[in-house]
DNA sequence: AACGCACTCAACCGCCTAAAT
DNA sequence: AATTTAGGCGGTTGAGTGCGT
């Protein structure tokens, strides 16, 4: 190794204007193992110079070497970042113009977070850059309540979905959910869901079951997004606001619409590509502060306590078909789910839980049982004795507060929402 | 003016993979 | 075949900054 590595790679000569020089057998232990002697933190300009310097005259890679031979005491791995990031030739330093962020969009609905890859197709743009003007992005338009698509970018990926034939994609591209032996008929149901939420959104209201919600908190502000445009708190809170969301749906000629469909619709899309516009988000900022949805339909702010803030690797899964043109499937993570589908739901032996999880739905109204202090329905219920004890005893049997009977009729609609487009 | 919040950006960390031994 | 190593990638964090109250 040490010889083929001095053979590839000869260790250069130290440059005399190295303002450190020092190659001696200590000092490549320490270096190496120790990491004591490795400074952290920002670049200073003499290190900066040091190391493109550096790679002027030995080229990239052997980062390592760099550290050893050129006296740098940083490691082989901040020297690649900070040169890949910052001091390689033809790097942009200006912000995205609208074409390269328009590019962005595009690129993770159809790589996901695959960052590097959608460096590659934007020159002079770092995967780190991309990375922290998407985080960003995400966060705000979380917080906003808004699809983190365009609903072109959306309508493109749902005219070639076709739901009733799950792809399994090839790697390394697909979600090992979807690859797993272990992926239910559940899963199935809710990636389906997701994509109708990544589409549309019209659930996103019911998000406000959680604790932060729009019913905590009536009067939220106008809020100011970071890039100039305003949301006001969503003025969806009731059944009947749901009811009425129904141009949405006709936004997605090739999706399936069962009449169940039509008792949504939508007075106005959530995105809203005018930031000066005065017609606001639809689903806005009820969203603030739940965490309800975020295995199934929207994830609108911050993590469950003790989970791990995890962007979905893919949110679809590319695949070539046999015409060889690519297709983009809908993953069982939607865009909006920061956690595993089952991230946050109640452990097995939850006295709620039935065997045919459902996931989301379920967790709704465990929530919604939560706030009612109903906790009957038995371990084994099924998913249509859940529904039917929706329908059935929910109601009469709990004086519910007018929020718990929203969100009981919301998961009921949900439900029957999902059931009818996948199994009815 | 002080404070809090959100945003941006740079950098680090941990994991993974491929190549070398 | 197993182990080691380097490089790459994605997630996270923290400092600095600007804005609103």
């Amino acid at each position: 190794m040490v010889f083929l590595c001095g053979f590839l790679f000869p260790p250069p000569p130290p440059p005399a204007s190295y303002p450190v020089v020092v190659v001696s057998p200590l000092l490549l232990m320490v270096g190496k193992g120790g990491g004591g002697s490795l400074k952290k933190g920002p670049w200073t300009s003499s290190e900066d110079a040091v190391l493109v310097d550096y790679v002027n005259k030995h080229g990239e890679g052997n980062w390592n070497a760099l550290h050893k031979y050129s006296g740098l005491r940083r490691c082989g791995k901040s020297c690649r970042l900070r040169w890949a990031n910052h001091l390689r030739p033809n790097l942009k330093k200006s912000a995205f113009i609208p074409e390269e962020e328009r590019a962005i969009l595009e690129l993770h609905a159809k790589l996901g977070n695959k960052w590097a890859r959608m460096a590659a197709q934007l020159p002079g743009r770092t995967d780190n850059e991309i990375k922290n003007y998407w985080n960003t992005r995400l966060k705000r338009r979380q917080r906003a309540g808004l699809p983190l698509y365009p609903p072109d970018i959306m309508l493109h990926d749902a005219n070639q979905y076709t739901p009733t034939q799950p792809k399994v994609a090839d790697p390394p591209h697909d979600h090992p959910l979807l690859n797993s032996k272990t992926v239910t008929s559940s899963s199935i149901r809710f990636d389906g869901l997701n994509h109708i939420a990544m589409t549309c959104n019209p659930f996103s209201g019911l998000s406000e079951i959680s604790g932060g919600s729009v019913l905590n908190n009536p009067n939220q502000r106008l809020k100011r997004l970071g890039d100039g445009s305003f949301v006001q708190p969503s003025s969806i809170s009731s059944f009947n606001d749901i009811k009425n969301t129904q141009a949405c749906f006709n936004r997605t000629p090739t999706y399936p619409q069962p009449a169940i469909w039509d008792l949504f619709s939508a007075q106005a899309f959530p995105y809203d590509p005018d930031p000066s516009s005065t017609r606001m988000s639809a689903f806005g900022e009820a969203l603030v502060g739940s965490h309800a949805l975020v295995n199934g339909i929207f994830s609108a702010s911050g993590p469950l306590p003790g989970l791990k803030l995890e962007l979905p690797s893919s949110q679809f899964a590319e695949s070539v078909t046999t015409t060889g043109l690519s297709t983009v499937v809908p993953n069982v993570n939607d865009p909006f789910a920061q956690y595993p589908l089952t991230a946050h739901l109640p452990k097995q032996t939850d006295s709620f839980l039935s065997p045919n999880y459902s996931g989301l739905l379920e967790s709704l109204l465990h929530e919604a049982q939560g706030m009612s202090g109903i906790n009957s329905l038995s371990s084994s219920g099924s998913s249509s004795e859940l529904t039917s004890f929706i329908v059935n005893g929910f109601f009469p049997s709990i004086q519910a507060s007018n929020s718990t009977q929203r969100v009981v009729w919301q998961v009921y609609w949900c439900k029957q929402a999902v059931e009818g487009c996948y199994w009815g």
